[in-house]
DNA sequence: GTCTATAGTTGGATAGAC
DNA sequence: GTCTATCCAACTATAGAC
């Protein structure tokens, strides 16, 4: 089939790189990586694969460029945030309510779920493909994360601490990429949604952490 | 480049089998569903393309083949180990890090990466591949586990049960994946192993449910 | 900056010999 | 039951017109 794209010659190259952007954004959240094709995203886009490769280069760099618009504010918030709460305790205990909601909530609280799945796909996708860019982009979370969690529990065994938020981020993995909707149970059971989502998944890795 | 596959017209068909669900297993593992290909696969097993669509007809059998071969015995142990607590607590409350560690430990106790990795790709891998498998082999887990853990929770919220579960899946799923290896963080931090893993992640979720 | 057209490769699946 | 050879579709990427 001839797709028969609107030639649009004087198409905004930012706008088509928007376009492009956000369609990857939500192929790659539901189908991966390796699982979504260039003529699937330029299709999704309305525009032609070699748009695509003028643009991003290559399929990989697509991919990268597509992550890091997605993760890049997320973990800007958590910083944030951080930097609030250790302002606000001066010498004293950090919260650890308030630094796992800082962790949590910028991840939680994105709107559009293909937001909020390619992000969990960093931690899914074959490693490869994402090594790199996990290392690129949660490094630094996880080496002021560590330190700022083990701060909030004084006493505690600081590699504990950071096998605890290991499991923290399977937590937040888990949630981001919508799996809460899709595990089969027959039995009542309303997913909760915003502000409820992330209490609860704070209260769950709060206690998690103070056993 | 022409394979040149040793002809063994005589090989038992059973150990074929095995062998392509070798491979698959540990390359669907390694790469997912759709980063792994035919031609990968039957490689690695040392047989023809052919073979393997004798035996499984498509490519989406062989990974259904390959999940089913991994999650059954898992979920067998589960099975009994959890009627095996209910026989012993009579009508009396189940005892919850008893019903987390029937759950948790034969995922996790599992022998070789691959064979945990595989069981993992079911929560991450795009949904029309594995929906599924999700629900033939995890629906019965959930509605067995979910009202075990109300049991032994008494006077809990059942609705807020079934989050935590979801939740603890999370976690599960990350543990298994072998996540605990790779999420980049530059401090001290030793990944725990075999019994200290199952003992650290039933800790941790325990602590979750009762929050 | 965007397109059409195509090169060159690799994918899943099958036909048919043995 | 297993192979070789092959079909055809779909893939990434690029060349070149506009």
């Amino acid at each position: 089939m001839a797709t028969a794209i609107t030639p649009l010659r004087g198409r905004d190259a930012a706008d088509t790189k928007d376009r492009l952007l956000d369609a990857a954004e939500r192929l790659f959240a539901e189908r991966g990586f390796s699982g979504t094709t260039m003529r699937a995203v330029t299709q999704a886009a309305g525009v032609s694969v070699s748009a695509a490769n003028y643009h991003f280069g290559s399929k990989d760099a697509l991919l990268a460029a597509t992550i890091g618009r997605v993760v890049v504010p997320v973990n800007q918030a958590r910083f944030e945030r951080l930097a609030a709460l250790e302002q606000a305790a001066g010498d004293g205990p950090l919260d650890l309510e308030e630094v796992l909601d800082a962790f949590l909530r910028p991840a939680i609280e994105k709107r559009g779920e293909a937001f909020r799945q390619v992000a969990a796909r960093l931690f899914s996708d074959p490693p490869e493909v994402v090594v790199a860019l996990k290392k690129e982009h949660f490094g630094d979370v996880s080496d002021r994360f560590v330190p700022a969690l083990a701060r909030a529990l004084p006493g505690s065994d600081p590699s504990r601490v950071a096998l605890d938020f290991q499991l923290l981020v399977g937590l937040m993995v888990h949630v981001i990429s919508g799996q809460l909707d899709t595990n089969p149970y027959s039995g009542p059971y309303r997913v909760p949604e915003g502000e409820d989502l992330i209490r609860s998944t704070v209260r769950y890795a709060a206690a998690g952490f103070r056993s």
